[in-house]
DNA sequence: TAGGTTTTTAATCATTTGATTAATCAGATG
DNA sequence: CATCTGATTAATCAAATGATTAAAAACCTA
């Protein structure tokens, strides 16, 4: 392992960028990310960058876009999908986001944060209400269990899935669990966590 | 309600400072906050903030210690205590929390990412392992159930609280949810969490 | 009030940073 | 080969930004 172990292959120039904008942005955010540092990753001049994006703001854009489907646009068939039965949805969230997660552990804190950061940019592009809040999932949730506001439940379920790789970085810092120990658990934890909110609903 | 609507008080020059820099630290993250911006803020020369403070990075250090402190300091204690029982430590701990992050939403997207964008930072000032890994809770719940790894009851249950906070965002630039309307949703949430911990450990 | 100390200000510095330019190179096409 | 087009480079620009300085103002205290 070398102390720059991302380096990019035999892509084509463009790609390159994307592929070392995609690995600073979400290491760094926007803000702390220079222009700099991603043409040094890629291994290309600075001003190619501005040459095939215009600006750092416009290659930010692209990967935002990427990283913002990646998190969300999973989620939104799934829930929406009138032929699975809840339970499905539960266990195929679950399993599925997880995977997702152990691949992409960086992508929730820092699609969150820069939404934090830049609310506007961000204000057109989701569309939460119509993909999640009037979802089947929510309103199979809303049918089994009347006295309980859906949101409720969605916060959990989505919280119980999230929230430990938004603070693995503590974890890690700390030097608690291992990336192994760590991801064996969230292996663990697919069957658990649907588990729990079928107990919860029923 | 102005434009400028966030605006300090009668208090000492460092005071000033120090409340523009909560504001803009954990409003747009350390990289992205400017001295310029905590100066205007705070209504005073940025030279001052220099003459006080000696840097940037100090100061974001100072903010940063007291922040990490609210987010970690109040569970920790509860969580060792060894005279309240797991269920009045549920209790205790998703009240008092919730009640906290009514009162600070960004503290937990705050110190996260910045945890996550700088790690080295950070490696000393936490001690987890001890406060929380080895903590009397986290016994009293090994204790209880057996067969299933604390750490995954202890993700589940901050997830919960926490997780509803993160991605108040999210839920705030699609306009899904008014302030008032999420405020409300986490006090009736207080019962819920800890009642459905409970639900799963036993 | 005089003298000294602390606080505040405007001006400025040095570096960083996003972006541009003009020149060069490479590869295709005729 | 000559020429044209797109890709690449080194040099540079202008603005932003963290920090410093020297002078002025405010605040003591004897």
């Amino acid at each position: 392992m070398k102390k720059e172990l991302k380096i990019e292959a035999n892509l084509s120039t463009e790609e390159k960028f994307k592929e070392a904008a995609r690995v600073m942005f979400t290491q760094k955010g926007y803000a702390a990310t220079k222009t700099r540092d991603i043409a040094e990753l890629a291994g290309l001049n600075l001003a190619l960058l501005n040459y095939y994006f215009r600006s750092k703001e416009k290659l930010f854009e692209i990967i935002m876009i990427e990283k913002v489907q990646q998190l969300f646009s999973f989620i939104a068939p799934v829930f929406n999908d009138p032929n699975t039965s809840l339970n499905e949805k539960l266990d195929l969230i679950a399993s599925k986001y997880i995977d997702l997660l152990i691949k992409e552990p960086d992508l929730p804190l820092f699609v969150l944060s820069e939404i934090r950061i830049k609310p506007e940019r961000f204000a057109k592009n989701i569309q939460l209400d119509t993909f999640i809040m009037k979802s089947t999932f929510v309103k199979q949730l809303a049918e089994k269990k009347k006295d309980i506001n859906p949101l409720q439940i969605f916060f959990s379920f989505l919280g119980m899935l999230v929230f430990p790789f938004i603070v693995k970085p503590v974890f890690q810092v700390t030097g608690v669990i291992s990336e192994e120990a760590f991801n064996c658990l969230m292996e663990e934890r697919k069957i658990l966590v649907s588990q729990w909110i079928k107990m919860v609903i029923d």
